[in-house]
DNA sequence: TCTGGGGTCCTAGGACCC
DNA sequence: TCTGGGGTCCTAGGACCC
């Protein structure tokens, strides 16, 4: 039977900022989403006082007050940075794995011969605790989806021990899937949780003895691979070969809303030249780029727009001045005043290797490189991002995000490395 | 006052072809 | 008056994930 283990970090953005600032032990921590807007982690203290996940900061201000919580904007470069030690860690454990998401890793555990799986998964998280600061929980299962289920369980349950395996347990598989409400299986979001609650299915298991042919109905051949994986046939292959990026995008919901056309070009030639050096750290190259800028869906009252264009470059590139061109002619085109603008995006599409196709045959010619996109680059590898930037936009201005409780970046910047004193 | 960002996959429908 | 069948490709939108 197949082994598939999925090694979830625990509250891992909260983790994380402890990880750093023992203070934050004692304290409930929540973590914030981009501009301070809402809850994206929280610590087991914090969701035992009612945060819930996704609450808008300005909702739980009484509770912070009320029982001091910690409250911290969210610091990618050190959640990134972290997640990578965990899934050198891992890896470096199990024959295969695969990177599911920054705090997910999916382990092959087929060809591990060891007396007890239990044992073996007690040690791993053990050793991830000790080597990152980290701590996992571990849901071995028959299919992906099995072994998501199984850790959520590992998670709540106080005697699993943070460990939870149903390949060897058989038996525990029925009685896993009958306490897990169908809105916690792995590939049923909100719609179809409403959609099979009002049918009467609302556990796993009355969802897996759900008929193929009324679940390929309603929810697709996606829905019908969820059901399947819960009946124990894999359908989710474990990837250990992560595949190239078809799209990437930079979008951010500005500071506050805005109605210059100055402010919101500012915004969206920042947007530009962060998404093209993305596409270059991939080193990969774009055959089209989109460009949207959307009011603010939460202002009642307030008269709503989404715009939206998009333009194929003649060769893919990858260069921020032909991206930027492209943008700034689909934002001249697409521009209207009079609205109060809240977010923007660019988003890079067709993302191929360079030299992958020629446009036809008679676009053989290579790009030319004068080597300024490689130069700038290098600088902000060394001097931190932003360092050389190509004067597309304002520093500063009301777009820019807020984060008014970041913490320091402690393992890639070496000003915000932490130092320990002995006295 | 104040509600994130970045992805994937599938499907339906239209344009177009023979 | 009469108006097929089958295929591909593309796009928009909707579902999901973290």
């Amino acid at each position: 039977m197949a082994t598939f283990a999925l090694v979830d970090c625990n509250n891992f953005y909260a983790s994380c900022e402890r990880l750093f600032q023992p203070r934050l032990r004692e304290r409930p921590v929540v973590v914030l989403s981009n501009n301070d807007g809402c809850v994206i982690a929280r610590s087991n203290e914090a969701k035992l006082l009612g945060v819930g996940m996704g609450a808008p900061m300005f909702k739980i201000r009484k509770l912070v007050a009320e029982h001091d919580i910690a409250v911290c904007s969210s610091n990618y470069a050190l959640y990134g940075d972290i997640s990578e030690r965990v899934m050198t860690v891992l890896g470096a454990s199990a024959p295969s794995h695969e990177i599911y998401s920054i705090d997910e890793c999916f382990l092959d555990l087929d060809r591990l011969a060891v007396p007890s799986l239990t044992d073996w998964c007690r040690l791993l998280r053990e050793r991830t605790r000790r080597w990152t600061g980290i701590p996992v929980s571990v849901g071995v299962g028959p299919t992906k989806t099995l072994a998501k289920l199984a850790n959520r369980l590992a998670k709540k349950s106080a005697k699993a021990g943070g460990v939870l395996d149903l390949v060897h347990h058989p038996a525990w598989i029925e009685a896993a899937l009958r306490k897990t409400p169908v809105g916690d299986v792995w590939g049923v979001g909100r719609r179809w949780t409403v959609m099979l609650e009002e049918r009467g299915i609302h556990t796993a298991h009355e969802f897996a003895n759900a008929p193929d042919g009324w679940v390929r109905q309603r929810m697709g051949v996606v829905g019908l691979r969820t059901v399947h994986e819960l009946r124990g046939f894999v359908c989710h292959a474990l990837e250990d070969q992560p595949s190239p990026k078809q799209t990437t995008c930079c979008s951010r919901t500005f500071g506050a809303a805005i109605r210059e056309k100055s402010q919101v070009h500012d915004a969206v030639m920042s947007y530009s030249e962060r998404v093209a050096e993305k596409v270059r750290h991939a080193g990969q190259v774009a055959g089209a780029v989109q460009l949207f800028i959307r009011t603010d869906p939460f202002a009642q009252g307030a008269p709503q727009k989404s715009l939206s264009g998009s333009a194929t470059f003649h060769r893919p590139t990858s260069d921020t001045r032909e991206i930027s061109a492209a943008v700034l002619r689909i934002f001249d085109r697409i521009w209207r005043a009079g609205y109060d603008w809240r977010k923007a995006g660019v988003l890079l599409l067709d993302l191929g290797m360079p030299g992958d196709t020629p446009a036809s045959l008679f676009d053989r010619i290579e790009a030319p490189d004068d080597g300024l996109m490689s130069a700038i680059d290098q600088i902000n590898a060394r001097y931190g991002r932003g360092t050389a930037r190509l004067g597309l936009a304002q520093k500063d201005g009301e777009w820019r995000m807020r984060r008014e409780n970041l913490s320091p970046s402690f393992t890639t910047r070496w000003t915000d490395i932490p130092s320990a004193r002995l006295t």
